[in-house]
DNA sequence: GGACCTCCTGTGGTCTAACCACACTGTAGG
DNA sequence: CCTACAGTGTGGTTAGACCACAGGAGGTCC
């Protein structure tokens, strides 16, 4: 049946053979987000290799976010088909900013790019503007931390993204978040005064979504790009790069 | 020592241990591309764990791009620090696409976007453009068929996304493409006049080049946006975007 | 009858030990 | 001097065993 042609796989790794099984029922839909994978031992047997290798490929499914693996029984047990681009990107991203071949600097620079786009693109009617408020509202509590506001602050910036409808847009914006988190944290440090770059950040985020919400798209992209700008600025990253779109 | 304090890893599997171990090594500078890790047998006995363990972690930074395993001995051999962030992202998206969470008309989005971002920010003199002259060079010639042609359009559009200097943009753009691949391959047969439309293909090729050479970024982000949502909508992608930039 | 407890089963997680194919290296032989 | 060949270290693969976990099917006790 499926795969006798790379039976003479003296080119492809066996692990790779189980990934291109997966790969192809994933693509002729017999598998599909939610269902399940056969048990390890079943697969490995099915397929005629071993269980070790089965599992190297379960494991890079499971580093690229297409499956969850757990154990015992039950509804959460075995290993399921699930859909999760933004992990795959995310640690591919921070392992290459880890040997640093991937400058951060391209990095911020390339998130204000798609968060530009985003703001200029996004629907004043989305109901992700609505979450956006919300965390808006939460972010103005008094006595949050440097940590606990950062937290709502990549919420909130994913939200907007996520209003503008395009799920790989949305999915690389999660990863680049994600990819310099530490990073940013660490340029709060630097800051001289938190509590007022904590104001201003709010004010901006304010502007930023009435202007979404005012259908001002081109106003609102320049707002986000400044606004994530300033703040790297601010904190002391030299930022290469100009506003990306209509500077 | 190292990573004594996740020695009671009770939340942390086993590879996923040897993982942070490396990108630690990485992060602090004693890995760093060109370099070789110890070998699988060595790593285990040093880290304690099993070589199944090792090789779990090690499948995993090679899928993300992050290594290469090469067997004998020699130059090639061992397992070698690299940085490739092109194939951990073009096959992460290739997978998801695979499970239809990601549309592909986002992918296509996605892409101008970036192209055309790219296009404004390139450099007249960034020493890419010359290679996608070349590129443009040998299109030019009679005879070929649209494997070699499509191959070549590839790398002319890496090229210019190359030459706008950001990492990070030209990795989301070569996974984006490679993820597309086999879908952009279907879709020529879509097409009424192949030669017609690789005619005009090479003709908008060459304004593009035309348009970065002469410092007018503005109308080369045009341009390509115009190119490559031309293709797909002529090749009968439901395009549900408009321009994304000066629309 | 109902609540609890125990064993059973199937899942992924880990480890050991062995063998293979490969590519270079050094040496012995021509 | 060159060739042929055994040696060595690498990743690739396999088999088999054991563990922890979580639910389900029974039983047992009240």
């Amino acid at each position: 049946m499926w795969l006798d042609h790379i039976k003479y796989h003296g080119l492809m790794r066996t692990h790779q053979l189980v990934l291109s099984w997966i790969e192809a029922e994933l693509s002729e839909g017999r598998l599909s987000v939610g269902g399940r994978l056969p048990a390890e031992r079943t697969l490995a047997e099915q397929l005629k290799v071993s269980r070790t290798s089965v599992r190297e490929a379960i494991r890079i499914l499971e580093a690229m976010g297409v499956v969850r693996a757990g154990v015992g029984s039950g509804p959460d047990a075995g290993t399921v088909v699930i859909s999760d681009p933004t992990a795959a990107l995310g640690s591919a991203l921070r392992l290459h900013v880890a040997t640093q071949h991937l400058p951060v600097a391209d990095i911020v620079e390339t998130r204000v790019l798609l968060e530009s786009w985003a703001a200029s693109r996004a629907s004043p009617e989305a109901p992700e503007l609505e979450a956006a408020g919300s965390l808006l509202e939460e972010m103005a509590a008094v006595g949050l931390d440097v940590d606990e506001f950062l937290a709502l602050d990549v919420r909130f910036h994913l939200a907007l993204a996520d209003a503008a409808g395009n799920a790989v847009v949305s999915a690389m914006m999660g990863s680049l978040r994600e990819s310099i988190q530490r990073y940013a944290a660490q340029l709060t440090s630097n800051l001289p005064d938190w509590e007022a770059t904590a104001s201003r950040l709010k004010a901006e985020h304010r502007e930023i979504l009435a202007a979404i919400r005012n259908d001002d798209g081109d106003r609102a992209a320049q707002l986000v790009a400044a606004h994530i700008e300033g703040y790297y600025r601010e904190a002391g990253l030299a930022s290469g790069g100009t506003v990306p779109i209509r500077p």
